[in-house]
DNA sequence: AGCACGCCGACT
DNA sequence: GTCGGCGTGCTC
């Protein structure tokens, strides 16, 4: 009798055991129904054996093994018994929690229609002859002719289909001589010719291509514009050439649908899924499969698609690789960007991160000859040239509204000369202070240690962590005076502003508030690549991935605030966060100009930023956390606390501490004070963090394990919910 | 996580 | 005498 091992979604490090008289080593990765206590759920079976440690009077009957869509392959398994080990999860939730919605539920995946693929048609249809249908048939033989000529037919002409041709067609899907794929919907459009490579990109390409056969890490670091994208988009045209299958890793931002649409034009033949937040469940499932399947040549997603299937997996490509939201920052607290690099390795295939503004982890990692460091120093566009980034300096010059009189003037010049101009400020609303002067009470999130945000248009008061909002009170709530006002500057405060000195511009202000609509931000970009917009102004939301043709001026106004942040990170993030704005100015045959706003104009981050100097900052920023042995020579994990009041969690994380001293490895590792974390109250709740650090990432490693199961044993944990996070970026 | 069991306060 | 509060513990 076999025993199967299952991964259950609950949080318990282990598998459980069932009897499963009909399983065979070949069901490892086919999901599985079971009795749980008094329930019944869905798992996954992580391995089949023949003898088990659990007592028979506990042991119980797997209910139904499911076999209607393949086992998740070996690789993916390994994948996720990484993620168990390193990031210390649960080895269920790790795997519930990864594959798509829609395989956790009981009922089949029998192969649904999706609406919104093109039905294609298979191999086998092509070969077939259309005259073995019976002549009676009519409507199924032109149906299948139509294939036969056409090769697909687009989700648009489906929905005009008839009731019974449809239903021919899930029989075709059936007999597997049709099958859904997504493609560019009109498919053969005249296909502009692709532009020919500069130099450096040639080279870039060359050398990827030259080992494509084995595990290979590149670091392509290029600057806003030298067309790292045409990097991609060549190598992958050389794998699909192979047969091989090519993920892509983006961060969740709004640039993913321009990427895709950028490769689904490049390979109008191959199947190109996006794995991104906007899919239902359905959906999802489809392009889960067809990744699965090795039908679709091109996986493009967040973070979660770095846990798709690909069994011809040949080139991982990590866009933006310094971005954070490649970090979950719940649940699982997984790097995407590591776990490729870890798929990679698995997989023995090249990975390409690729960024502006490489993160110190990777730039160090290059540094030291671990990966293989590619450079693209000029712009793909001939002719176009770097921005010149100058410092205005607010300790000399007024800045009555948040904006100074040479930035004022930069403005009106491009304005004359009819070019966009794009005002940077990375904080959203009106004013983030509402203040008394009288009383200096300052409006402030019951719920959160966050200031509360005033907000014009809907004369609210928002809190920007929890949500809460509430109307903007007449008179002072703690001494009656009437006489309160907004303090600072926020996106639409400086819109407004923008309207009074520029009254005939054209002004459109983008942030999370304006583009909440669906379809704000493409909109957006038409309202910007059509010459509607003089003046952008916005949050970070502006900073990332576009081309703005026309646009020449960038304002970074009231940057400074992160050079204060208790995170060490804080300048390394706001450096290529300044590097990717202003790499916005000056793209095609219009020279750029960069203006910033500080009051610290020869602080080495301006002054690095204003040579365009992205080697030289990160060496002094390496050399800074050598110094400190901070990552990436050092290697991190950061226990978190939370519970009602603060001084339970940190009554917690004092336990912790204590208990940490007769953990494995005790003295390889350093344990600093558990602190208050940087917002310490959030949602009515209250967190502390007790950060952990070590020279060798398996010394590291070893105190965590042994320390976690403590942690678990440590009673006295009522109502102190706690985590670890292993390698975290904020702190 | 669910879902039980279990042992103490206010109700028909 | 019960209904129900949420603390503790288990689920193959």
């Amino acid at each position: 009798m076999a025993i199967i091992r299952v991964a259950l979604d609950v949080p318990v490090d282990c598998l459980f055991d069932y009897l499963a008289p009909d399983a065979s080593i070949t069901d490892i990765g086919l999901r599985v129904c079971v009795p749980f206590g008094k329930r019944r759920t869905l798992g996954i079976i992580l391995s089949v054996c023949t003898d088990t440690s659990v007592p028979g009077n506990k042991l119980k009957q797997a209910e139904r093994i499911y076999r209607d869509i393949p086992p998740l392959p070996p690789a993916l398994l390994e994948l996720f018994k990484f993620c168990n080990r390193y990031y210390h999860h649960p080895i269920g939730q790790v795997v519930m929690n990864s594959i798509p919605n829609r395989l956790r539920q009981f009922k089949l995946t029998i192969d649904q229609p999706s609406r919104a693929f093109a039905w294609v048609i298979t191999d086998k249809g092509r070969l077939l002859d259309a005259t073995d249908i019976p002549a009676r048939s009519r409507a199924k033989r032109l149906l299948l002719t139509t294939l036969q000529d056409n090769g697909q037919i687009p989700p648009e002409a489906f929905k005009q289909m008839s009731a019974h041709n449809r239903k021919l067609l899930r029989e075709f899907l059936a007999l597997d001589w049709v099958t859904q794929m997504p493609l560019v919907p009109g498919l053969p459009t005249a296909q502009t010719e692709p532009p020919s490579p500069t130099p450096e990109q040639n080279a870039a390409i060359a050398a990827i291509l030259a080992d494509t056969g084995m595990f290979a890490p590149w670091l392509l670091h290029g600057i806003t514009g030298s067309g790292k994208t045409e990097v991609y988009l060549r190598v992958t045209a050389a794998l699909l050439k192979q047969q091989r299958q090519v993920l892509l890793l983006v961060p969740e931002i709004n640039l993913t649908p321009q990427l895709e649409a950028r490769f689904k034009q490049r390979f109008p033949e191959t199947a190109v899924v996006s794995l991104h937040s906007g899919l239902n469940d359905n959906e999802r499932l489809q392009g889960w499969l067809l990744a699965q399947q090795g039908k679709a040549g091109i996986v493009l997603g967040t973070r979660l698609a770095v846990f798709t299937p690909l069994p011809e997996l040949g080139l991982i490509v990590v866009d933006e690789e310094q971005d954070l939201s490649f970090k979950q920052q719940d649940g699982l607290r997984y790097s995407a960007r590591d776990l490729a690099i870890y798929r990679a390795k698995q997989a023995g295939v090249p990975i390409i991160l690729g960024s502006a503004t490489p993160s110190l982890e990777s730039y160090q990692h290059a540094l030291a000859g671990h990966y293989r460091l590619l450079r693209l120093h000029s712009r793909a566009v001939s002719g176009a040239t770097l921005p010149v980034i100058r410092c205005i300096d607010l300790r000399l010059t007024k800045a009555p509204e948040g904006l100074t009189e040479p930035l004022l003037t930069a403005l009106q010049t491009a304005l004359s000369q009819q070019q966009q101009s794009l005002v940077f400020i990375n904080r959203r609303g009106y004013a983030p202070v509402l203040l008394c002067k009288s009383c200096g009470w300052v409006a402030a999130c019951t719920r959160c240690s966050s200031r509360l945000v005033v907000h014009l248009h809907a004369r609210q008061l928002r809190c920007h962590y929890c949500g809460h909002q509430q109307t903007v009170p007449a008179a002072c709530p703690e001494c009656g005076d009437p006489d309160i006002l907004p303090f600072g500057q926020g996106t639409q405060r400086i819109e407004a502003a923008l309207r009074s000195h520029f009254p005939a511009a054209r002004i459109l202000r983008v942030d999370r508030d304006s583009i909440r609509r669906k379809h704000a931000w493409q909109s957006v970009l038409d309202a910007v690549q059509n010459q509607q917009v003089d003046i952008l102004v916005g949050t970070q939301l502006l900073a990332k991935g576009h081309d703005f043709p026309n646009l020449s001026l960038v304002c970074i106004l009231n940057a400074d605030a992160s050079l204060y942040s208790t995170d060490f990170r804080a300048e390394e993030q706001l450096f290529a966060q300044l590097m990717q704005v202003a790499g916005r100015a000056g793209r095609a045959d219009i020279p750029g100009t960069v203006l910033i706003q500080t009051e610290f104009p020869h602080h080495p981050l301006y002054q690095a930023l204003s040579r365009q100097n992205y080697d030289s900052h990160a060496r002094t920023l390496l050399r800074e956390r050598q110094l400190t042995h901070f990552p990436p020579f050092a290697y991190q994990a950061v226990l978190r606390a939370e519970a009602i009041v603060i001084d339970s969690a940190l009554a917690f994380l004092g336990k912790a501490a204590k208990i940490a001293t007769a953990c494995e490895q005790f003295g390889q590792i350093q344990l600093f004070d558990p602190v208050p974390a940087p917002m310490m109250r959030l949602k009515g709740r209250e967190r502390a963090q007790l950060l952990v650090h070590a020279h060798s990432r398996k010394h590291l490693q070893e105190f965590l394990f042994d320390w976690q199961q403590r942690l678990h044993t440590l009673a006295a944990q009522k109502k102190v919910r706690w985590h670890l996070d292993i390698d975290p970026l904020m702190l």
